[in-house]
DNA sequence: CGCATTTCTTAAGATACCTTAATGAGTTCG
DNA sequence: CGAACTCATTAAGGTATCTTAAGAAATGCG
């Protein structure tokens, strides 16, 4: 499908849109396509984007001290991703956005968009909205890491995403769950048998 | 310090209110007192209230299957605590509220936040920019957690809330760490000796 | 197709953290 | 004051997860 209508499918789904501002919200939002391991963003720079994955795969990560990868988020096509720290903060970035597969993204500059809050009420509405849900499911997903065994938090994973699961590396999923890629091998095996 | 004071206090850290809108506020937010062990909120009730902490502490903790507490967040005086998802979700909450010393907090029910989000527009903002704190907040929580040792979070820990840790029993720690109380303690004396 | 690279698996030994249980110090309160 | 709690500590043995290393399977690419 057509990145734009994508867009609108998405928020629609949230606020009712003129045509007007519909046309307002599209002219905002620029594509910018990516191939298999490219980056949108790095670690270190500025944030002043926010994204809309239109189609593909991205993960958004940090690379701790130690030169591990920690994944804290997927973004899948009809998804928003960011690191919300950075862009809201207008600090340098601590994680890193970079494709999994040949995306599109369609990304807005913050100043389009606070303009767009004063131009599109309804848009203020929406992204408040979408901040809280953020919120609500990085909530689950703390809660989870520290109650849970890896094993359980597998098994939550693949129930929750399970689309996913044939797009992205196993062992990027380790990374996800916070585990090594050797330990959710002996996990997988286990279910198995 | 009167605990209306200190809340208008907070705000002004953030938006600049008329003496007008001060009153408007300390109208809306209502004092309740609590002694030690007494609940605000219990997992299973709805959260209709946003909450400042104007003296004394809280913990806001979730109990998983097994019976075991994980405190997800404290809040001392001058700071907002909620189980947030539930609030902003409108579903009954998971996490309890709970206070640890004697404590007085001011709330406000939804309703009457939702009027003074039009009478006072500032508050508005003021809100936004807390929950965006709020998430900030925890995504750092998420990762720390994600990808450090229990050592290292409990030298964060103390190097963050140095004032707290004289208030809040050690197996409390603990558990907003993620380790038992008998780890945090072994943690503790290898680090003194 | 075949070689190079990436990803996944297996296994052995190491470490972090947990469970259980016992003890003692500190605190609360009748 | 003394009994009953609450909290912190110690220690022994257990489990989950990590580290390292090697090889197998899958994938990408010339």
């Amino acid at each position: 499908m057509d990145a734009h209508r994508s867009l609108l499918q998405n928020i629609g789904k949230v606020v009712r849109l003129t045509h007007e501002e519909q046309d307002l919200v599209c002219q905002a939002f620029h594509p910018v396509a990516l191939k298999k391991k490219e980056f949108l963003l790095e670690a270190g720079q500025y944030s002043n984007h926010m994204r809309f994955v239109a189609q593909g795969c991205l993960k958004l990560f940090q690379v701790d001290d130690a030169g591990n990868e920690h994944i804290l988020f997927f973004g899948m096509g009809g998804w928003w991703i960011n690191d919300l720290y950075a862009y809201l903060t207008e600090t340098p970035a601590t994680y890193s956005l970079q494709a999994i597969t040949d995306s599109v993204v369609l990304q807005i500059h913050r100043n389009d968009l606070d303009r767009l809050f004063d131009e599109v009420h309804m848009i203020e509405r929406f992204f408040r909205m979408k901040t809280q849900k953020g919120y609500v499911a990085l909530q689950e997903r703390t809660t989870r890491s520290m109650s849970q065994s890896a094993e359980q938090r597998y098994a939550d994973f693949i129930k929750r995403y399970r689309d996913m699961e044939q797009q992205i590396p196993q062992y990027m999923i380790a990374s996800y769950l916070g585990v090594t890629p050797e330990h959710l091998s002996a996990i997988r095996s286990k279910i198995s048998r």
